[in-house]
RNA sequence: GCCGAGGUGGUGAAAUGGCAGACACGCCAGCUUUAGGAGCUGGUGCUCGCAAGGGCGUGCGGGUUCAAAUCCCGCCCUCGGCACCA
């Protein structure tokens, strides 16, 4: 009898699967009339690192094939494919350490993992293979990223961002990592430290709120759904202001109101703006401006000088022409005032083409900001992003040469010329904006905190009495975040600002500020109210400093004693203390008391832009140009892609790697032509696999990403299988650029992954994470070669439930060599007769049949589809070691049941299952032949086990009909002699039935 | 601390209200073999018993039900994620 040589069966397969590509699907077929029903299978495209695959990856690529050679078995056209994530830090680390160019590693890295991959005998098109560090495919890496840069969706912006002092480059929040209790590198492991650099940002907060509803659309594991929506955190509040008063500032500010240009103290908001200072006792000068409508800089300057007083309480304000006029009138000034605000200011000819004004002559556009800084306490600019008549751009020049604060908003008529404009209030009379979820407990709150990064300290507007001391705590507080954050004594720490306080817009009370670090300047308005009473840090804070707790919230009403708060109650309930909204509840009073202070609903994510400027070398290079004449400029899409060259020195050294390489970096700017340098800094390697499952739907375009009919042909991706470590950010990052794409008219669909699966992680035998470091890895290789592919498929799968993890055991594949083993024997014993049914059909009416076989028969096909279905490969093959039982137990086995129980095997052992196939004298491939029916009326037993239990615990078991009543069942049960022995003649009280499984019997 | 997943033989597990432990690994006994991580047959939750047979048993404690691994309440433990997000 032949031998189950595996080796030669495997070989032989594979090279012909490949030689005669039989896994690629034709496009042409696709878009004809009598096109298969298209099923797009993805898994997670492998990161090829020098260490090759372990057990544990081939574990999702195997579930894969299986329902892929399930769903060809089913008539459908599959597209599954494989391709290469390479670029990327950790072959970055490998190819300096041991002294090569990236490249080579990782050219190196893929041939080996696809050599691995290839042992598994895995039906991938390998017609569509990608590489992202292939240029053909980061050409559209780049494209995309500059089409996101046109629709104002990339853009540069300091940031504080994590340092890796060791990688030398920045990590994106999600790579920072808390070990000990210190902030470290996902990778490497070093403590990050903070550190202020300009960024590239993919604006990812503009489709947040899609990005939340179309989770409810989609067939993902709810826990993976529930982590998006965490991880987008949305919080729906309120924005409260509290106005910070001034009577125990040293002295009160007098301000000087400078209009624009044809402007007067009659138009736009400044009847309003008058009224409201008014209102709060507030002096201020706000003088008609001479000749307005044709104005001198001689004129309108030495007005002001002559009739406005200025001294170290004088707050100058001014509001487009009337900025350049202050600013004149600082370059004058003797000595320094307290503060200046400009609101739409320039600091040059707007250069709008409708006016050619007077002042563009009349006024020197040169400014002596060295002078002007010298004679400000403070600077706040507000610019209208939405200004129509001076671009945003120059005010925006204007805060560069000047420091101090700037307020971006949209007024509410551009340039500022609404009727009410309270950005500016707001930037006149200083006051603290926070965000609250909890308005309803605004009557309790008794003190604010703001954040150590809040913008009111920067320039000590509030002249805070101790403010060296705040200055202190804003230092220490800063270097906290680099230093250990001990998660236990994360005690709260905090400094009142002196000589300052705020009013409760609720109560009217006065209430301390304190700067405090556990309120967070990334959030929010990065100031809160705080609430001791009904919430948890504000209380801790609260008992630690001794400040008041007033409880506003009971959970019944009405109170008959307000308890003695031991800690805080975040509860809902009704309102007590809170005036004329007592007794209320907290879902009503929310919006009522927002309401009644002048606040407004408001929406805060915790989710923050995604930074994707990386300082290293292996990635995408990003395909911007720094001009000095033009500044950021795109590069031309004739241009791309901008190739990554190949360098002397890979090492990064505080700046990137390609910002050392002269041929690289010098450069001509796109726009005019002069001399510009690259941009030096590569792409997060999350934006390559953002997209890589569009790309195998048209890989080798050269024209286009990708062929419009093609992508929307193909996908969505229906079966997505992926490891729950990329449940949020690879997902979240997918959707967004589909979301991106499909706006731009290149996606018919919105969302790209419709069904999601995670695949459990096989763990060391020790219970642990395979990691070299743990010496538990178990590489397939050599398993490969001791028991054959279909050996491993057939164990990997039937370990245990897919979506959990199980510890790899040593032990355990022999079970599924042996079971291959017998069926192959069953089959060498069973050959010539096998055949020669096949030679005569006649003969399959010869011989007994066994029933029970068919029916079991039947029964598996139907259980084995349904654990398919639902990825529940354990069981389904279980279910076929118990099959092959029935056909070893029976005299004849036909020829046409051992061909379905081939094509149910075959999706897990398809070598194996292949090769009887051709011994059967077939001469296509299993892969294509039709999946098998069962009979329904075998499905269903002629008789079953009746269990009969007595007060329900199992007292004895019958053979019954399957049709049998219960009055005939009860007869049957009373009759046995066990029964009756427990029974001694006591009639039961109750009896229950359940048709075809048991009966109690109660007395 | 919060959120999520989970806890069943020596091990991986099956059973989603109806005979707990299917199917495997391991182990034990026998057969076979020059040999074996080979094959075949039988056994294998704990416990009392010579046996027939009985009792106990799905992390712990309670509850619902004729009947609970499965549903409900409270607690414990393990793993994964988040980490002062107002």
């Amino acid at each position: 009898m032949a031998k189950y040589d595996f080796k030669k069966i495997e070989k032989k397969w594979q090279k012909r699967w490949l030689e005669d590509k039989a896994f690629s699907v034709g496009d042409g077929s696709s878009f004809g009339g009598k096109a298969k029903p298209k099923f797009y299978q993805l898994e997670t495209f492998p990161y090829p690192s020098a260490e090759g695959l372990h057990v544990g990856h081939p574990k999702g690529y195997i579930a894969e094939d299986v329902h892929a050679r399930y769903m060809r078995m089913r008539g459908k056209e599959v597209l599954y494919s494989i391709g290469w994530d390479a670029f990327g830090l950790p072959t970055e680390n490998y190819a300096i350490r041991v002294g090569k160019n990236p490249k080579e590693v990782a050219e190196a890295n893929i041939k080996n993992f696809k050599r691995q991959v290839q042992m598994f005998g895995l039906s991938y098109d390998w017609d569509r293979e990608i590489n992202t560090s292939d240029p053909e495919y980061y050409k559209w890496t780049q494209w995309l990223f500059l089409e996101l840069y046109k629709k104002g969706l990339a853009y540069r912006a300091k940031a504080k961002v994590n340092w890796c002092p060791s990688d030398m480059t920045v990590l994106a929040n999600e790579q920072v990592v808390q070990k000990d209790g210190k902030n470290v590198c996902e990778r490497c492991k070093s403590e990050v430290v903070q550190k202020d650099m300009a960024q590239w940002f993919l604006k990812i907060t503009d489709y947040v709120e899609r990005l939340l509803s179309d989770l409810k659309n989609l067939d993902w594991p709810e826990a993976t759904i529930k982590r998006q929506k965490d991880w987008i955190g949305k919080s729906e509040g309120a924005e409260i202001r509290f106005e910070v008063k001034g009577e125990r500032l040293e002295v009160k500010p007098n301000f000087v109101l400078l209009h624009g240009f044809t402007g007067s103290t009659r138009k736009n908001y400044f009847p309003w703006l008058s009224g409201e200072l008014r209102k709060r006792g507030l002096d201020f000068y706000a003088p008609d401006l001479p000749n307005t409508e044709s104005p001198t800089e001689e004129e309108q300057v030495s007005f002001v000088l002559k009739n406005a007083k200025f001294d170290r309480n004088t707050i100058l304000f001014g509001h487009s022409l009337g900025t350049v006029v202050a600013m004149k009138v600082l370059e004058k000034l003797e000595q320094p005032i307290a503060g200046v605000i400009l609101a739409g200011g320039f600091i040059r000819p707007p250069s709008t083409r409708l006016h050619n004004r007077n002042y563009e002559k009349t006024f020197t556009w040169k400014f002596d900001f060295k002078k002007i800084k010298s004679n400000i306490g403070f600077v706040k600019v507000l610019v209208d992003e939405k200004d129509d008549r001076v671009l945003p751009s120059q005010t925006l020049e204007l805060y560069e040469n000047l420091g101090g604060e700037l307020i971006k908003t949209v007024a509410n008529r551009g340039h500022f010329c609404g009727v009410e404009e309270p950005k500016i209030l707001d930037a006149l009379v200083p006051s603290i904006r926070v965000f609250t979820t909890r308005a309803d407990t605004l009557f309790g709150a008794t003190y604010l905190v703001i954040s150590p990064e809040h913008k009111l300290l920067e320039n000590n507007e509030l002249r805070i009495r101790n403010y060296e001391e705040v200055k202190s705590y804003i230092e220490k507080a800063k270097k906290k975040t680099e230093l250990e954050r001990m998660m236990e004594t994360k005690e709260k720490t905090g400094v009142e600002l002196g000589g300052v306080k705020a009013i409760n817009p609720a109560t009217k009370e006065e209430i301390p500020v304190w700067v405090a670090d556990y309120v967070l300047g990334s959030y929010g308005a990065g100031a809160i109210m705080a609430v001791p009473a009904h919430d948890e840090r504000d209380f801790e804070f609260a008992k630690k400093f001794d400040l008041p707790i007033r409880m506003v919230i009971c959970p019944h009403y009405p109170a008959k004693t307000c308890p003695v708060l031991d800690k805080a109650y975040i509860g809902e309930g009704h309102l007590v203390d809170s005036g004329k909204f007592d007794g209320m509840d907290s879902g009503k009073a929310k919006w009522e008391i927002t309401k009644e202070v002048g606040g407004e609903k408001k929406v805060q994510y915790k989710i923050r832009d995604w930074s994707v400027s990386r300082q290293r070398y292996w990635g995408v290079p990003i395909p911007m140009v720094h001009c000095v004449k033009c500044g950021i400029q795109p590069v031309a899409d004739k241009d791309l892609p901008v190739l990554l060259p190949d360098l002397e020195d890979y090492r990064p050294k505080g700046k990137p790697p390609l910002a050392s390489s002269e041929k690289f970096i010098k450069t001509n700017c796109p726009k005019c032509g002069g001399k510009a340098e690259r941009e030096p800094e590569t792409l997060d390697t999350f934006v390559d696999s953002s997209w890589y499952y569009l790309r195998y739907t048209d890989p080798k375009n050269a024209e286009e990403i990708f062929d419009k009919k093609k992508v929307n042909h193909w996908m969505p991706v229906d079966l997505y299988v992926i490891g729950a470590e990329h449940a949020v950010l690879h997902l979240l990052y997918s959707r967004f650029i589909t979301k991106f794409l499909h706006d731009e008219g290149y996606l018919k669909f919105t969302e790209p992954f419709l069904k999601l699966r995670h695949v459990g992680l096989i763990r060391g035998s020790d219970g642990q994470k395979m990691s070299k470091s743990r010496g538990n890895v178990v590489n397939p290789d050599t398993l490969i070669k001791e028991f054959g592919a279909d050996s491993f498929r057939v164990y990997e799968m039937f370990m245990g439930p897919f979506e959990d993890g199980q510890p790899w055991d040593p032990q355990g594949i022999l079970g599924a060599e042996r079971f291959l083993k017998r069926i192959h024997r069953f089959f060498e014993e069973n050959k010539e007769d096998l055949l020669a049914e096949i030679a005569s059909p006649h003969l399959s009416s010869v011989g007994p049949e066994n029933v029970a076989t068919k029916r079991q028969l039947s029964k598996s096909i139907k259980k084995i589809t349904e654990d398919i279905l639902g990825l529940h490969f354990n069981t389904a093959i279980s279910t076929l070691m118990t099959l092959l039982y029935y056909f070893e137990a029976d005299n004849i086995t036909h020829v046409t049941d051992f061909e379905k129980f081939l094509k149910l095997l075959h999706p897990f052992a398809p070598h194996m299952t292949q090769e009887i196939w051709e011994a059967l004298g077939h001469k296509d491939y299993i892969t294509f032949a039709e999946w098998p029916e069962y009979d329904p009326k075998l499905i269903k037993d002629e008789t079953f086990t009746l269990v009969v239990q007595i007060n329900g615990r199992v007292r004895d078991t019958v053979e019954a009909e399957a049709e049998i009543s219960q009055a005939e069942a009860e007869k049957l049960a009373l009759g046995r002699e066990k029964v009756s022995a427990y029974l001694k003649g006591v009639k039961p009280k109750k009896v229950i039935f359940v048709p075809g499984r048991l009966i109690n019997l109660v007395v």
